[in-house]
DNA sequence: TCAAATAATTTGATAATCAAAGTATATTGA
DNA sequence: TCAATATACTTTGATTATCAAATTATTTGA
């Protein structure tokens, strides 16, 4: 067994939970006290721009449209999040974020730049590509995995 | 805006999203069907080979005493961990997993594994070990991150 | 036209979570 | 010594997250 490949798992497992519990927190303590980390990524999935559907974004999520109804009715209920109604077809509805869920929205984008930017900042050219290289092989074989799971 | 920053965050979101899907399919389309993926997150926190106290592996998961309490119950309910009070301190619970709960561990650790080989396979040793350098690096930023955290 | 398909929502059940209160045990200091 | 305090864990009550299945509204296709 390669140990790079023990030393790596390990890093990613650390990482995976220290993003998730230092973003919890950093919410808890900010001035959206109202939002959990799971809304946060609900808001993070409707994003700045798209204009998605209720079940785009709970497949982009992997979560039932139902739990994303549920989750959307809270999220604009805080005014963090808007629903629109189609005229084209009256069943769908696009989701759009609030002026407030913008302003969440960039905040939450800015701690994960930061974050980027702090760890590559000591790292030259060659070596930072050679990460995103690296991150990107591990999305391509996520991407491949997800393909194959029994649905 | 350095675009790297931007690519490199855009791989990292993506990444955590698509582990925390395939890991929660995997597992329900296994014979655990009865774990949850934050059960499984449970089970690797209490490990192989320590003996943690209740407070430390809630310490170690982020979240209170009293849900790791709730989460242990059900876990020992369903035989993955067992509780062993201390004669040294009786009010201290040392945590362990069960032998069923130590092959899950095995099995989920190995999907991790696999997992990393999988992505490094094609670099060669100077590129992967890059990148192990980078997840350290965001390694260290975190640690350092959660130690500034408001308690 | 109208049966089937689709998009979203609602419902009922269970798990995950917290803060606060409660219980049992250990420590400390007058 | 022993009462007050601290510690480790558990319980409780409230809210959120989740799913599968049922329901509603609308569209599509034979």
């Amino acid at each position: 067994m390669d140990p790079l490949v023990n030393e790596i798992n390990k890093y990613l497992v650390t990482i995976f939970n220290d993003v998730l519990m230092i973003e919890e927190k950093t919410l808890q303590s900010s001035r959206f006290k109202d939002v959990s980390i799971k809304e946060m990524h609900t808001i993070e999935a409707i994003g700045m721009y798209e204009q998605l559907t209720t079940s785009e974004v709970a497949k982009k999520l992997g979560v039932t449209a139902g739990t994303l109804t549920v989750s959307v009715n809270n999220l604009v209920r805080k005014n963090y999040v808007e629903r629109v109604r189609t005229d084209h077809d009256r069943r769908v509805v696009k989701l759009s974020l609030s002026p407030t869920g913008r302003l969440l929205y960039r905040l939450h984008d800015k701690f994960h730049r930061d974050m980027v930017r702090e760890t590559i900042a000591e790292m030259d050219k060659d070596q930072s590509e050679i990460l995103m290289l690296g991150l990107k092989n591990l999305h391509d074989f996520l991407e491949r995995t997800k393909e194959q799971l029994p649905k």
